[in-house]
DNA sequence: AGTGCTCGTGGAATCGATTACATCGACGGG
DNA sequence: CCCGTCGATGTAATCGATTCCACGAGCACT
């Protein structure tokens, strides 16, 4: 593959004219700029990005540390945050953690190895040392969807608490009186969050939700598909179950197909993350919608402008709940308590 | 950041010893081994990955160029392609071409600028000069799932003949005779074989497939709906429909919910690549599944090995298919023809 | 004791770019 | 006519690693 200096030999210049030309810095002559551009073109020359970053400290990269692939609120995530970049001009590594600290710990840390410009996590857990001391030492860092507390980072998140309140209206105008949740990992802000702002919402109405309404999973199918059965065994099973993402919701629909049962008559399901393939479950899923798209934008901007020298802004967007049949028949459109 | 010769001077050493023990060379005293090891956790050095990718002219990265990350087939690849490459002590890039040539070239660009060891496609379309020029000029190549002809570059893909074999005999002992198709992209090469596949299949069963029931599609799910429409406008709609990949299957769906149709009384319905949600809707989803996961590490097994002088292998596994209850009722096991 | 190994080590070149500094010619003003 | 300035260019240092080569010490063999 050509280099810089075999630019500089086929175009009669040294390699500074060519490194001038190819970064259009003033003072070239129109003369050498010319034969300079005829020589990369006759030799289909590209800039080595290795060399050009060792020498800069800059990589143009972003690393994105996602915490499961196969969950399509994190890939629509993944894919507007590269085409954001992009447009920065920035190319996104993704790192996959399947919601296991350890190999989170191991994309951070190649990520920092390529000396990546900055990095975008959204934490498996409450932080890892190897994390903290990123953000300590500087690594131009935005969490995105989760976060970890008591770290200078700039967050990106969409606030769900009033679609909560809009879904736990919207359960109890159908007349809907226990309410169960599938919760997230409690290590996880999202995990602890979407419990107490079910258990708030709740309140609101006079309910309560108690423990054995409080099931444990970790955001992935198989803890739904156990924490429902769980709950259809109980002596008094909940009419409702909440599923803390999309993931544990498909999981409880297993489990009620599993025993034969129907949704919403036998048991109504809701879920957090309004994914396309809720519209054509059997029934389709109420759900809370977040702007992935927006949040995804939104974080690369943050973290584009901590890289270069500027604030780099949080940003809690609203969720907003989309009713379908999955709580029940003859659904009336909510009002958002808040726009 | 510490560098290599802060460890040096911390050490009391010089740096071709502080580099010679971080590569485990054999000539270094033990004594002289401990004391860089103390200097490198006491200073928390990590090696700089881009000034070792400069010198070794290796960046111990593969490149993967998908056509769709929103494609939970492609989702699932890119997911095996990472746990494979990261056991082989590679990370990979992903790019998302989104089912555009000029998205492709951009990242096949960058990747190639980055000077990644290796490049893994599914193109999207019949081959660009760039990807061209790029097999040509040696770079190590794989592609997967899609390929283009006439380049000697190993594929790993899966044959999904017998498949679709076993698809037609199982919609023909239904007793549907009127079976159309929704095609994806004939600039693919999955795009054309999947209607060749299908028309031999119906052929062997004295069947016809007419071109009013071949519908164009482009992968993605809108196409699907709007060639399902064309089918159902029809003054003798087709009895099945099989879509060339999951999301267009989706957009089928939707086309016959949308008309108050059901699946299948009203219209039969059957998908290449099965997903996870195919299971969860209604009715449940007859498809031919890949063994993706296969797919994505053997992949990488090839390209590994021409990175690292071995041959190289093309690998073609077959498919198989999954009866659910969207082409009709009782379904009976159907006899895979091969092995 | 002299010769020829091996082993451990350091100095310095190298990878491909960017960029500070030096140089040189042309040109305008005093 | 001379000097200062400016524009265009080249030389060389630099980024952080790897690795070739040279060197000295220690040791075994003759």
């Amino acid at each position: 593959m050509a280099s810089i200096k075999d630019v500089a030999a086929e175009a009669g210049v040294s390699v500074a004219t060519v490194s001038r030309v190819l970064n259009d810095h003033p003072s070239v002559s129109a003369d050498a700029r010319t034969r300079v551009l005829a020589a990369v073109e006759t030799l289909g020359y590209r800039p080595n990005a290795v060399a050009r970053s060792l020498r800069t400290d800059q990589t143009h990269t972003l690393g994105l540390v996602i915490s499961d692939v196969m969950n399509p609120y994190f890939t629509e995530l993944a894919r507007s945050v590269e085409e954001e970049a992009r447009a920065l001009g920035y190319s996104v590594i993704i790192g996959n953690a399947d919601e296991r600290p350890d190999l989170q710990d191991h994309h951070v840390r190649t990520l920092l190895d390529r000396r990546i410009d900055g990095l975008l996590v959204s934490p498996t857990d409450g932080g890892s040392p190897l994390m903290l001391d990123a953000a300590r030492a500087g690594t131009p860092m935005v969490f995105v969807d989760r976060w970890i507390p008591g770290v200078d980072v700039p967050v990106v998140r969409s606030d769900g608490r009033a679609a909560v309140r809009d879904l736990v209206a919207h359960l109890h105008g159908l007349g809907h009186r226990r309410l169960a949740i599938i919760a997230g990992p409690a290590a996880t802000t999202t995990g602890r969050e979407r419990v107490e702002a079910f258990r708030e919402a709740l309140g609101a109405y006079g309910l309560d939700l108690p423990d054995a309404y409080i099931g444990q999973g970790d955001f992935q199918a198989e803890s739904g598909r156990l924490v429902t059965e769980g709950f259809l065994d109980l002596a008094e099973p909940p009419e409702v179950v909440f599923a803390a993402d999309n993931l544990m919701a498909l999981g409880a629909l297993d489990a009620v197909r599993a025993r034969g049962l129907r949704v919403p008559d036998d048991l109504a399901l809701a879920a957090f993350d309004d994914i396309r393939w809720f519209v054509h479950t059997d029934p389709p899923v109420t759900a809370i919608a977040q702007p992935t798209g927006e949040l995804g934008r939104a974080a690369v901007r943050a973290l584009v402008d901590r890289i270069e020298g500027r604030p780099g802004q949080s940003v809690t967007l609203p969720a907003r709940l989309v009713v379908r049949r999955s709580c029940g028949e003859n659904p009336t459109p909510v009002q958002r308590s808040t726009t």
